[in-house]
DNA sequence: AAACCGGGGGG
DNA sequence: CCCCCAGGTTT
């Protein structure tokens, strides 16, 4: 008992699990649904567990069954999405969960898995490896920090990917694929982060190749960060009989599909007038000042009366809950 | 290979 | 303030 890390490891998830509610229980005869792991794992791309949990429980009393969701117009999974971002994970979802019911029921491999919409290889491997049980090997930032620090692999993932990814299929435990999977996310998460790793309470750091060189914070190496430019842009405030005018944005691209104030494009350059009534964000690329003028009647275009007392389930991303919790004093999002 | 795509939590 | 997160798609 224990001679490897891979038993280690397990013996690890056995006992401190952490309890996720798209999860069987560890060691359970029943292997987890599809639908809640497929789920689950979409909602996590980029997205922390902290996060995810909430909206995960939520979305899913909202469409207990992949049939519900799919039956489900995309407005309404789009509105149930709002705040999570990488909104094309949403337009995604509703198209890989109607091509899922087509052809009754998820594909059990990897090469089947990945052929879906918003379904990458970390997914695929992820989906057949805990959901069904095959010896797929999904390696997601949290595989590639503990394998890199477990093998000694130094420098930027960008040059050690093939390497570090070569090595964790090595060590992959047949017939464990998923329960590992799930260990390592755990031990990721919780022991060996990026920063400050826990190492006095880790039960592989005597496998440890970074732990043994004394400085295991210094695997992988960081990426050198790059400035983050400045957009502009004003958005419309239309209010009439206690009502606001929303637009749909275009179905690609930023905010995607998502309902919006409307306004202008956002262009290059710091805001022109920092005294004007403005909301800021923060995107992955960008940082934008949205000024928030208000306006008597709306343009021309397609749109909607959204009322007042309603805000919240219109569904508007981050950005416009801002500006409009602006410009009505209250929160718009609870 | 690199760019694009949100948002929140934590150090 | 900076950093990172259970990535996928597009160019």
């Amino acid at each position: 008992m224990g001679a490897n890390h891979q038993n280690r490891l397990l013996e690890f998830y056995r006992e401190n699990a952490r309890a996720l509610p798209w999860r069987a229980r560890p060691g359970s005869n029943v292997p987890a649904d599809p639908y809640r792991v497929w789920l689950s794992e979409v909602m996590l791309q980029q997205t922390t567990v902290a996060t995810v949990t909430p909206r995960f429980s939520r979305f899913l009393e909202k469409w207990p069954q992949i049939e519900d969701l799919a039956a489900a117009p995309l407005e309404d999974l789009l509105a149930e999405w709002a705040g999570l971002g990488y909104y094309a994970r949403a337009r995604n979802l509703h198209a890989c969960a109607r091509a899922v019911v087509a052809n009754g029921g998820f594909p059990q491999d990897e090469a089947g898995l990945r052929a879906l919409p918003g379904i990458g290889a970390y997914t695929a491997a992820a989906i057949a490896a805990i959901a069904f049980e095959r010896d797929s090997v999904p390696i997601d930032t949290n595989v590639e920090r503990v394998v890199a620090r477990l093998e000694g692999i130094e420098g930027p993932l960008a040059e050690t990917r093939p390497k570090v990814h070569a090595a964790a299929r090595a060590l992959w435990p047949a017939g464990r694929a998923g329960d590992y999977a799930q260990a390592m996310m755990d031990l990721g998460a919780t022991i060996c982060r990026p920063k400050n790793p826990r190492c006095d309470v880790c039960p592989i750091c005597e496998d440890c190749a970074a732990f043994a060189s004394g400085d295991p914070e210094a695997i992988p190496a960081r990426k050198a960060k790059k400035v983050r430019p400045e957009r502009r842009g004003t958005a419309w405030w239309i209010e009439k009989d206690g009502a606001v005018w929303l637009v749909r944005r275009p179905g690609k691209g930023m905010l995607g599909g998502m309902a919006a104030l409307p306004g202008t494009s956002w262009e290059d350059g710091a805001p022109n007038d920092i005294d004007a009534p403005h909301v800021r964000h923060v995107f992955t690329h960008f940082a934008l000042t949205l000024a928030v003028e208000r306006r008597a009647s709306p343009p021309g275009g397609e749109g909607w009366w959204q009322p007042l007392s309603s805000l919240g389930d219109a569904g508007l991303p981050t950005l416009y809950a801002k500006a409009a919790a602006l410009m009505t004093g209250q929160p718009v999002r609870a």
